[in-house]
DNA sequence: TCAATCCGTATC
DNA sequence: ATACGGATTGAC
């Protein structure tokens, strides 16, 4: 594999002559140290060793941080570990006086380096665990990033479990049943199921089982059906002889797509079939899947973000589920998103692309406005024949400036919808931003908000007071502490009224509004996977909607969701709306509790995602945000963030810096400790690429430098402001 | 004159 | 990050 890279930070570096380490050898009778040590092993092995008679150069990723040392270095290969030391095994070598971790990435006829190579001190196991389209990718990743191969390599294999790669401690033997031949003839035309409902469902599969790499952009019609809809586009590569990598935001909607994997017949774990990759599997169970894939045991492999990096053989397909979920964004450097990498992957190895929800984010627009990817969405008849009547529950109490009266009771149209859809039969979604019982109170009197007046350090905490239920006593969500005889700072007033309503209070009120109907709530800690299709209410936070078939759904204090301050507010609460919108029965009704003037509100009445993000897309144009155009944060200490704007070209356009979150009232002060500053830096989307190689070098160059003080750098973040 | 310490530079 | 080599100090 050819392990090239932009040498952006390598420019930065003096091209130093090498030392000759012939005089190593007078120095021997030094005092027992390292060094001497070192040079003792090396000019031992120099003696006692000889390269391997082919290729005896490996080409090693070296698990370094260090920004500047992000590049390969040679090896000499010793003869015994000739035939063990494959491209993609794990080694461990001797990396300035200290045995380190590696991934031989080639092995070569001879080096470009000068001096004396060192050999490789020993092959870790002879699993092939780096495959050639991992590496690239895993360095395309960390140059997109502005990273360094080590981190996106740590994110994308998993540790190794010794007992698990010979099988004995899993009693598994790999391959023991008998594969079915997926090959021989021409490709059957694949049966479209629920594809048939879109019109160019069938094309896309059609092309999948082609193996040609179709890229869509996908509407999911509401609903049940997306898990089968995703099972069918991997089946279809798999049975076509490619792989297909699955990434979902969260272990309940895997489950979901795991199901429908098994009901077209793609048993887990069995021969050709799929894996399913979570974090909070064991290390031993997720090597054994991850082996799997990797051996090409498995030719499908679901999961969450890590997944995306799972190295399936012949990848056909890559599917993203949901891509605006805040999931799918890795908070390990270099932070890359699911979406990002997914499509990068898909480009590079001629796959297959089908990203997507029922929302649609900017950056999807994105793709499709640049021509990489095509509209796979339903069309009108087919939506209003699928999707449920959506209403505005337009607000009497002057939505948003009177936070305490609209949140303190339902409006009159939302408990009417109710009771008219639990006569129906069916049970009623009610989705509540905020979970818990009041998330915010307020002075009774002067509508102050009440904080904590408990001393931390001689100050008081500030933080915001909660209340847990009807009687409990207030607390502070900061730092705990609880507010018995609470009095207001500026009245003196002693009761209390809310501010924001939790789930568990909304709970409270409509058990009273609705006598004698079952009352559940799902959400935080405890999450209702499915639900009867019986008369109840089902309180839920967004994400954590049970499945069922709901008679309708009341989407509860939007002006929570869309009051955020946050670029993506609107995104965002669209997203969750969406979600739990497609829920519902075609012949329900959705009550949205929302201005309904909003472009978001109007685009759920209209069920239009794809016209919203569009209209995102040309907002973030005009503001000049992601991802209309390339943005860095650089966070850190001052002096750092100012080293590092300084060894950046001065042709990019520089937003601050500006100290971080300076401690209000969102956040507690531990989240943004003193001193920290962020810039933002802009590039034009063509620029982009040279932006990250900019920023790369200039974290070289403080990296070589020594300078102290850490610097996050980090493209296109989630949250900009 | 020798060793202890600091700096700068390289890490195959 | 270490780990070196060479220069620089400081005490005999």
């Amino acid at each position: 594999m050819a392990e090239t890279r932009n040498d952006g930070a390598l420019e930065l570096l003096p091209d130093m002559p090498s030392l000759e380490p012939a005089k190593a050898a007078e120095n021997t009778k030094g005092p027992e140290s390292a060094a001497g040590a070192k040079r003792a092993k090396r000019s031992k092995d120099a003696r006692t060793l000889r390269p391997a008679a082919e290729r005896p150069v490996a080409r090693i990723a070296v698990d370094m941080p260090l920004a500047h040392l992000d590049r390969p270095f040679d090896y000499l290969v010793p003869e015994r570990l000739g035939a063990q030391a494959r491209p993609g095994v794990r080694v461990r070598v001797r990396f300035a006086g200290q045995l380190t971790d590696g991934f031989v990435l080639d092995r070569v006829d001879s080096s470009e380096h000068q001096g004396r190579l060192s050999y490789l001190e020993r092959v870790v196991s002879a699993e092939q665990v780096l495959t050639p389209e991992i590496a690239g990718l895993a360095r395309a990743v960390a140059d997109r990033y502005a990273g360094t191969l080590a981190d996106v390599l740590r994110l994308a294999i998993p540790q190794r479990h010794a007992a698990t790669e010979t099988g004995k401690a899993t009693g598994d033997p790999p391959g023991a049943s008998p594969a079915q031949d997926p090959g021989g003839g021409p490709p059957p035309r694949p049966e479209a199921g629920p594809w048939a409902r879109y019109p160019a469902g069938p094309a896309f599969l059609d092309a999948v089982a082609a193996g040609r790499p179709a890229r869509a952009a996908w509407t999911a019609l509401p609903g049940p059906t997306w898990p089968e809809e995703i099972a069918r586009a991997a089946v279809t590569a798999a049975s076509a002889g490619r792989g297909a990598v699955i990434v979902v935001p969260d272990a309940r909607d895997l489950a979901r797509v795991d199901e429908a994997l098994v009901m077209l017949g793609d048993g887990p774990d069995g021969p050709d079939g799929h894996v399913t990759l979570t974090a909070d599997l064991g290390p031993a169970e997720r090597y054994r899947r991850w082996l799997r894939a990797r051996r090409g045991q498995a030719r499908i492999v679901a999961g969450t973000r890590a997944a995306m990096f799972a190295p399936v053989e012949n990848l056909g397909l890559v599917v993203l589920w949901d891509d605006g979920d805040d999931l799918h964004a890795e908070p390990r450097a270099p932070y890359p998103n699911a979406r990002e990498v997914l499509a990068l992957r898909a480009h590079r190895a001629g796959a297959a692309a089908l990203i997507g929800g029922f929302a649609r984010t900017a950056e999807l627009a994105q793709l499709v406005q640049a021509g990489w990817a095509r509209d796979l969405t339903p069309d009108r008849a087919m939506l209003r024949a699928t999707a449920a009547r959506v209403r505005p529950a337009a607000d009497e109490r002057e939505l948003g400036r009177d936070e305490a009266a609209t949140a303190a009771r339902l409006p009159g149209l939302a408990l009417r919808t109710a009771r008219a859809a639990l006569e129906t039969g069916g049970p009623v979604l009610v989705q509540v931003p905020r979970r818990g019982y009041l998330a915010a109170i307020a002075c009774g009197r002067c509508r102050a908000q009440a904080r904590c007046v408990a001393l931390i350090g001689g100050a008081p905490c500030n933080g915001p007071l909660r209340l847990a239920g009807q009687h409990a006593t207030p607390d502070c969500r900061w730092c705990g502490a609880l507010a018995t005889s609470w009095r207001c700072a500026g009245c003196g007033h002693d009761r209390l009224r809310a501010i924001v309503t939790g789930a568990t209070r909304t709970a409270e009120e409509l058990g009273r509004a609705f006598p004698g109907v079952k009352v559940r709530t799902s959400g935080g800690d405890l999450v209702l996977p499915r639900v009867p299709d019986q008369p109840a209410l089902i309180i839920a936070t967004p994400g954590a909607e049970p499945l069922a078939g709901y008679a309708a759904a009341l989407l509860l204090d939007g002006w929570a969701l869309l009051g955020r301050p946050s670029l993506r507010a609107g995104e965002e609460a669209l997203r969750r709306w969406l979600a739990a919108a497609a829920l519902v029965r075609p012949d329900g009704t959705v009550l949205v509790h929302a201005d309904q003037s909003l472009a978001a509100t109007q685009a759920l009445i209209r069920w239009d995602p794809v016209t919203f993000a569009e209209r995102e897309l040309a907002e973030r144009a005009e503001l000049g945000f992601p991802p209309a155009v390339r943005m860095a944060a650089v966070t850190g200490e001052a002096a750092a963030v100012a080293s590092l704007l300084a060894g950046t070209d001065p042709a990019f356009e520089v937003l601050g810096p500006v100290p971080v979150e300076p401690a209000g009232p969102e956040h507690p002060p531990e989240a943004a400790p003193d001193d920290q500053v962020r810039a933002l830096i802009r590039a034009s989307r063509a620029r982009g690429a040279e932006l990250a190689r900019a920023l790369a070098a200039a974290q070289a160059g403080r990296s070589a430098r020594k300078e102290g003080g850490g610097v996050r750098v980090q493209l296109d973040p989630a949250e900009l402001i």
